[in-house]
DNA sequence: CTGTTAGCGCATTCAA
DNA sequence: TTGAATGCGCTAACAG
C-alpha cells in the first residue's frame, strides 16, 4: 500500500518551485499581495495536481477560528419544520464556504463552553439566550457572531422573533377575515415551548388589538422602535387556554371556549390544533374554526383537514445565512423582507 | 479591559514551576509516565486556578484527530424520533468525552469530503452508505470509525438494521395475535425512505413466513449466526401498497386491500398509517386494523386513536455510543440486547 | 523514578 | 517573493 501521508502546502510549494508563503498567498487570494500570473498558475496547477487540501486544524490553530458555524439545539423536541430550516441553512452557508453543524442535546449534559471549545466555530447560533458571561467568553475566544434566535433579553439576535410574530398575525387575520371575532389561543402544554409560543401569541394579540406588537424588520438597527398603539378599536383579548396533547383535557379547553363564545382558535402548532379538533369531536361540537402552524403531514389527513400556516423556510434560512456571513466577514447585517414569508394553507378546519 | 490572551499549557507550566511536557503528562494521565503526587498536584492546581482549557485545534493538529463525532444526515425529512435518537446519542457520547455534532443537508450541496475535512472527526456516522473510495479516504485521513447505520452493502456498520427489522416484526406479530391472517404493508411514497422501509418490511415478511429474516445481534462478533428456517407453515405474502400522504390515493390502496381480503395493515410509520386511516374513512370502511410506527403526538389524537410501535431510543443511543467509543479506543464492539427495545402501544386502530 | 529538552504537525503572516 | 516566527500541544529521547 502506497504511503498515505497528508499532502501539505510544503508539497505544493516544492512542486511549484516556490515558497510556502507564496502558496498560501495564492490559494487564499490574499489581498495586498501581488503574485505574477505565471507563478500563480504554477501554484494552482500543482495544488490541483496533488489534490491538496489544507489542514483545517492547522488553519484554525493559526487564525483562531474555523470555518464552522455551530448551532446549539434546545433540549425540547424539534419538529420537522426546524429540521427543514436547519437543512436550508446548511445549504445556504455551504454556498458561502461555511460548514454548518448542529449540536443536539441539552445544555444540562455539558456546559456549553465545552462544546464550542471543541469546535472553535466562526459563529454560534442558539434558539435560547446565552448568559452575558457565556457570550463574553465566546467573543473573547474569537467567535465572530453569537446569536440567540429567540429569547427575551438578547441584545444581539432574536432573528426569529419577527417571523414568529408574523405566524400569529396571519392566523388571527385569517380567522378575522372569515368572520370570527371572538378568538381563542391554544397554548402548548410543554413550558419549554414558551419561547416560541410567546411571540406567536403576541402576533395574535397584535391583530386583535389592531396594534403592531413589535416593528417588522430589525436588521442591525440599534434600537427596535417602541410599540405604538395606532388608535384602532381594540377587540376582545384572545382567550388563552393551555391544551395538552390529549383528548380529555383538550375537550375541557374547548368547553371553556364555547362557554366564552369563542368561535375561532389559533393553535400554537398543528399538533395542538389536532388536539383541539379531537377535543371538539369528543364534545360532538361542530363549527369551531381551528388554525394550526407548520402544515405537518398529519394536518391534511385530519378530520376535518386542518387549515394551517407555513413559513418559507428557504427564504428564512437564506436570510439567516446572509446574516451569519455578514457578521463573520464584518459586513453589516441584511434586513429581512417578510412579505411572502408566511402563507395560510386553507383547508376545512377554518 | 484586561488582556484576554488564551491560557496555554505554557502558562500552566510556568505557574506550576515545571516544563510543558510535565503539564501534558499530568493532564493527560499519560500511561508509562510516573510523576510525583506533589508535582502532579501543583500542576492540577495551577491548571484549575488559571482556568486552563487545552486548544482543541492544536490538539487536533498534533494528534490528527479531534474529539468530535460527526453524523451526516440524509436529505430527506427527519422526524422527531430520529431527532430523539440524536439527542440521546449526544448525551451518551458526552459522557465519554466526545462531542457529537450533526450535519444536516444533502450530500448534493457539497462533497462529503469537505465536511469531514472541516471537522477532522474521530468518527463519522451516516444513515446511508458511503462509497468505498469515501470510506478509504476517511480512514486514510485518520477517522477511527466510519459507520453506515443502514444500507445494503456496508461491510461495517448497519447498526440500525436489526432494530428496524424488529419494528416490522412487532407490528406483524401484534396483528397476527389479534386474529388477522391476511396482512398488507403500507409502503412510503418517498423513495428516499426506502432505506428504512426495506428492513421494516423484511421484518413483517419474516413473521408472516415464520422465518427470521436476518440474525439478530451482530456486534463485533466474527460470524453472525446463520438464518434457520424453523419449518413453520409460511403464511401468504403481505400485500404491499405504496401509500402517499393524501386521502384519495390512500383510499385507492385501501380499496385494493379490501378486494384482496386484507384485514390488517402494517404501515411504514404513523404518518402513512394516518393516511391509511383517512383512506378507509373516505371509503366509509370500518374494521381495517392499522398499526403505525413512532407514536407521534398526532397518533393518539387520530380517529380512531392509532395503535403503534415505539423504539426505546435511549437504549439504542447508548448502544450506538458504546460502539463508537469502543472503535475510537480500539476496543471490541458491544452487542445489542434487543429484548425490550421495541414496544407496541395498543390503542383503538388495531 | 522524575522530569526535561527538542522537535513535530501545518498554515498564516510580518518583515525584509 | 521569501525566510522565519507564530499558534499550541504531544511525545520520543534523554539526563539527573
Amino acid at each position: 500500500m502506497p504511503d498515505t501521508r497528508r499532502i501539505t502546502s510544503a508539497d505544493v510549494a516544492r512542486h511549484a518551485g516556490v515558497s510556502r508563503a507564496t502558496v498560501s498567498y495564492v490559494l487564499n487570494a490574499t489581498p495586498g499581495q501581488s503574485i505574477s500570473p505565471a507563478t500563480r498558475d504554477r501554484v494552482l496547477r500543482a495544488a490541483a495536481g496533488l489534490g491538496y487540501a489544507p489542514s483545517a486544524a492547522a488553519r484554525t490553530l493559526r487564525t483562531g477560528r474555523s470555518d464552522v458555524v455551530l448551532c446549539l439545539l434546545p433540549d425540547w423536541p424539534i419538529g420537522n419544520e426546524v429540521g427543514d430550516l436547519l437543512g436550508n441553512l446548511s445549504t445556504a452557508l455551504a454556498r458561502e464556504g461555511l460548514t454548518f453543524v448542529v449540536h443536539p442535546g441539552s445544555r444540562a449534559d455539558r456546559p456549553i463552553a465545552e462544546i464550542w471549545k471543541a469546535i472553535t466555530p466562526a459563529a454560534v447560533l442558539s434558539f435560547t439566550d446565552f448568559s452575558d458571561a457565556e457570550t463574553e467568553a465566546m467573543r473573547a475566544a474569537g467567535v465572530a457572531l453569537v446569536v440567540a434566535l429567540l429569547g427575551r433579553a438578547g441584545r444581539h439576535g432574536r432573528e426569529l422573533e419577527v417571523p414568529q410574530q408574523l405566524v400569529g398575525r396571519r392566523q388571527a387575520e385569517h380567522l378575522l377575515a372569515t368572520g370570527h371575532t371572538r378568538l381563542g389561543y391554544a397554548y402548548p402544554d410543554d413550558p419549554r415551548l414558551q419561547i416560541f409560543a410567546e411571540p406567536r401569541l403576541a402576533g395574535v394579540r397584535a391583530v386583535v388589538d389592531r396594534q403592531p406588537a413589535t416593528p417588522v424588520g430589525e436588521g442591525g438597527a440599534p434600537e427596535p422602535a417602541v410599540v405604538v398603539r395606532d388608535g384602532g378599536a381594540p377587540g376582545p383579548e384572545p382567550l388563552v387556554e393551555v391544551v395538552p396533547l390529549d383528548v380529555a383535557p383538550a375537550a375541557a379547553a374547548v368547553e371553556r371556549w364555547r362557554a366564552a363564545g369563542v368561535t375561532g382558535v389559533c393553535a400554537y402548532n398543528d399538533e395542538v390544533a389536532l388536539a383541539v379538533l379531537a377535543g371538539a369531536r369528543a364534545l360532538a361540537m361542530t363549527g369551531l374554526a381551528v388554525i394550526g402552524v407548520d402544515d405537518i403531514p398529519a394536518a391534511r389527513l385530519a378530520v376535518p383537514p386542518l387549515t394551517t400556516v407555513t413559513t418559507d423556510q428557504r427564504t428564512l434560512a437564506a436570510h439567516l445565512a446572509t446574516t451569519v456571513v455578514a457578521a463573520v466577514s464584518g459586513r453589516p447585517a441584511p434586513i429581512l423582507h417578510t412579505a411572502d414569508l408566511i402563507r395560510v394553507v386553507v383547508r376545512d378546519s377554518a
